[in-house]
DNA sequence: GAGCTTATTGATCAAGTGATCAACTGGCTC
DNA sequence: GAGCCAGTTGATCACTTGATCAATAAGCTC
């Protein structure tokens, strides 16, 4: 036999933490947040369970943890693009353009399984009324923003929010059992979000014809 | 030792698959769609697991099936409960009120398990989709007999109701999350029902002030 | 190059899952 | 009351899960 160095072995802990955190991601992307397994995400790296169960000594806790890195990163992303839109009624129009778009499925599908993981993982739960909060607080600030700059009128910033996180929940949920595609919904959240806001019908259309 | 008939055996095999299907819906209802398991029936009944087994030869089946029920028996109910509703405008209201109302979250939390479930159960999968058409056909049958009395106008009774039901989802959804009532959330539901219908604004609102 | 820190392994445990099958027995029929 | 059909059991298999622990070995420091 040849001195191959087959095999890269023994790596920093915290490569090795970041790489099963990364792994941990990936197969609840794919495979689901109850795929997240010791046994999984070690035979996915190439190494023995125990050493994953070392570095990560509670399984729930890591679905948890997953979760919460994989939907925080989601609003940490938009939240870098809508930045550098220049109004707070385009930033709405790309949230929703987003949020809907294709290639949402494997996002919906991590919130899919929480929801229905989360009775059964406390930290997973808590993990979701964070996430939640979050992403409600950031429209929040989107809404409010628009309305101090004087583009549209709201009444109640943080209801508003809750009500087209909901729809938007919703549909993607349906798209995942039927048609795979939530882009034919958009529509619904548009013409919600011009009502409540006192926007022209329209306004939330995209700026191509 | 007396001779107490401490146990009533031997049941008709008729009785005993109803008392299996009704076990699996409670179980189903309490803990969710993955505790169903032969065991934990076999033991709420006070039988083997091989019994259960033979009565149904495939777990799988049997989560299928049991979601089906619950989903269909809601369906049922209210259906039956709309029935005896002179006008649709009443009609869509009472659904509006019910499928947002207190005591839902158990229902609700079958149809998480289902989304998040289906993925992995094929079977399942494929009844998640018979429940959701046989929801939106009722819809569209509401809406379009609505139609035809000229109580309301409506342009694509099929995508409507498809957006009434994604509405409806997502509200409870985030409804078993964050405060397990979703009633704060019917008005929503309400305007965009009487935005789409042509219908003057609280003309779903509760009968009484 | 000796020694030590630490990443890594292999073996193993207890618990829980679906499923199968021969054996048992309750209760009805003739 | 003998016999038989069908409901029921107990044992058991193969598999998956999370978790633990002593033992090993890689790679850095001196």
């Amino acid at each position: 036999m040849s001195t191959l160095p087959s095999r890269t072995k023994r790596r920093t802990g915290v490569e090795r933490a970041a790489e099963i955190a990364r792994t941990a991601r990936e197969i609840a992307r794919y495979d689901g947040l109850d795929a997240i397994t010791l046994r999984s995400i070690a035979a996915r790296i190439g190494v023995t369970p125990a050493l994953v169960s070392h570095y990560e000594p509670s399984t729930e806790a890591l679905v948890a943890k997953t979760f919460g890195s994989i939907a925080g990163a989601e609003l940490a992303e938009i939240t870098r693009e809508l930045s550098a839109l220049p109004s707070s009624v385009e930033a709405l129009r790309a949230l929703i353009d987003t949020l809907l778009g294709p290639d949402r499925s494997a996002v919906t599908t991590v919130w899919l399984d929480a929801w229905s993981v989360g009775r059964r993982n406390i930290a997973l739960a808590r993990e979701v009324g964070v996430q939640m909060d979050a992403w409600q607080a950031f429209l929040v600030a989107l809404l409010n923003r628009g309305s101090a700059r004087g583009e549209f009128a709201v009444a109640d910033s943080g209801a508003l929010a809750w009500q087209l996180l909901a729809i938007i929940d919703g549909i993607n949920a349906h798209a995942v059992v039927r048609y795979g595609d939530a882009r034919g919904q958009r529509d619904l959240v548009r013409t919600v979000a011009e009502h409540e806001l006192g926007l022209p019908a329209g306004a939330l259309a995209p700026a191509s014809a």
